[in-house]
Formats: C-alpha cells, structure tokens, sequence
DNA sequence: GGGAATTAGGATAGGAGTGTCCGAATTGAG
DNA sequence: CTCAATTCGGACACTCCTATCCTAATTCCC
C-alpha cells in the first residue's frame, strides 16, 4: 500500500508528533523508536526536511522537530515527498491516453476508483492517526464480506 | 496503484472479456493490442492461467481464452495472482505488533482506511469496468479540495 | 508424418527501491 | 579553541520488479 520509505517517514513523523513542542530528536533516536534501519531513516528524514514537513538542526544537540503542526501533514504529502513525478496517468485499455477502439467507459469507473482510494488514505493527518479520530465518515462506507 | 505486471493482466483480461465467447487469442495479439511487451505479458498470461482466470491452449490456432466469466473476475483476483504472501500488516507506530507506548488508535484508524481503499479498486469485476456499471455507490464519497 | 504456430518455462539483464557506509559540514559543549 | 554530536550528501551493494531471450513441449494444418 505505502512504499517501505513512505512507511518509515510515516513512523517518523507520528514519533515526532508525540515529542514535546520544539524539542529535536536525533534521527538515531527516532530510529531506534520506529524500528527503521538508522542509516536509511537518515535519507528519509532528509527528504521529509526537504518537503518542508520537517526541520532539521545540525550540531551538537541538534535532531529534528516537525515544521507543520500534525494537523497539516497529511498522508498524501508525505507519499508525495517521496514520489518521483507520477506517471501520466495511462489509460486501461489500450496503450494510447484513450484508445479509440473502446470508449472506455472503463477509464472513467477506473479512475473513480483511484482518486477514492488514494483519497481514502492520503486525506487523513498525522493527527487523525494519533487521535483516532475519522475526519469525515468513513465508516458509512458499505462493506462487503470477502469471499 | 498497481504494479505494472498487474495492470498488463488488467489489461490483458479487458481485451480477453471482449473477444468473442470462447475464441482463442493468442498472446502476441494481446500484447500488440495492449501494448504490453510481447515477451513478458507471455509469463503475465501464465500468471494468470496458473490463478485460473484464463485458460492457455498450446499449439496451432492455440490462445488464451477466459476461464471465468468477466463478472467473477475482481481486481483483487487479478492483484492476488501476483503477490506473494503479503506481509503481516505491521504497526504502523513501533516495529511490534501493536508497540505498549500508544494505545495504537492510529492502527485502526489506519487499517479503516486501508481497506476501504483496497475495496474500492478491488471490488471492481472486469465487466464493470466494460460496462462502465457502478456496483456500490460510489460517488457518495465526500469529496475535499486539494490544496 | 513434417512443419509451423503457440504456450510453458528457464536463464539472464536492466532499473528502481531499499539499505549500508563513509566523509564533509555544521554547531553546541566544555 | 577543541571536540563530540549531529545533519548533510555522495558512493556503493543488494534485492525485487520488469523485461528480454532462448529452448522445450504441445498441437493443429497440410
């Protein structure tokens, strides 16, 4: 669902979000907490500092501290630090952007389906997480038993 | 959203579902009209006979053909056919199962919407993405700007 | 029966995601 | 000032997904 790194930055920031306001947390810290490989969380926080979600300090008690309060960060800007320019979005059938063979009726059930599920899990914030809280009813959804 | 091999398949069993009943297409005829790479949708198609979605017939005027009709075939087969064993759903704070430091209300919340991400890409069959049909009510989804 | 078309399956290469290692730059503590 | 802690940034290995290529095994057509 996520990719390992999005996971490791999603940990990272839900363990930042815990820490006093303003305190810095060295990524070995972190590391250990989140059960991440430290060496890796490195670049991973270095690409959440470059998104702007964090803030690094260096030196001698330095660490890092969020840079937008848990409320603003959600899941989809987190992915979004770590994707490279996502692909132009192809079409189901055929290789064109919309084949002319079928009228793709599927392209549109297709994307329907992705923008809600991208947006299922991308609306919610590191606070929702910590909080438990649902930020627009999503168990009103229906639910069917998996065969 | 999905993994290259599994959107070849997709697209491969939508070219399939619209072949007439019980024909037999053979691979490289897919592969041209799906623009899926000859030599790899090859081993995706025998992915997908091994699933039991289609049925491979060797030999002069051989093909593939679907075993089961495009209404019993769900996006979450297609995906299933291609993963391996998924992975023990871990925490999403702390490496441990459920970590003892947080009461873990972000693990619910976070799986919440993780199924229901999965459902709505996985519960759709290959004849509703031909038809075009919305099988649960989907657009009742609230829906947020993105910023 | 011979030959061509086709699936089945193995061996191998390229690339991206993941992870490791090491040095350089920075900063506070003593 | 010196040293240690820490982020920053590059170089490198490993693994899996994706893709290519080649050789069987099978089946129909002539």
């Amino acid at each position: 669902m996520l990719t390992q790194t999005a996971a490791h930055a999603l940990r990272a920031l839900l363990y930042l979000a815990q820490q006093p306001e303003g305190m810095l947390t060295p990524a070995n810290r972190i590391a250990r907490a989140t059960g991440a490989p430290a060496n890796y969380l490195g670049k991973t926080l270095q690409g959440l500092a470059a998104a702007g979600l964090v803030r690094g300090t260096r030196g001698r008690e330095g660490g890092y501290t969020l840079e937008v309060p848990a409320t603003a960060i959600r899941v989809a800007d987190v992915v979004a630090a770590f994707e490279g320019a996502d692909r132009p979005e192809r079409c189901l059938l055929g290789d064109r952007p919309c084949a002319s063979d079928t009228p793709c009726t599927a392209h549109r059930r297709w994307q329907q389906a992705q923008r809600s599920a991208k947006e299922s899990v991308g609306a919610i914030t590191i606070e929702d997480l910590l909080s438990g809280a649902s930020p627009e009813r999503l168990e009103a959804m229906p639910r069917r038993a998996a065969s």
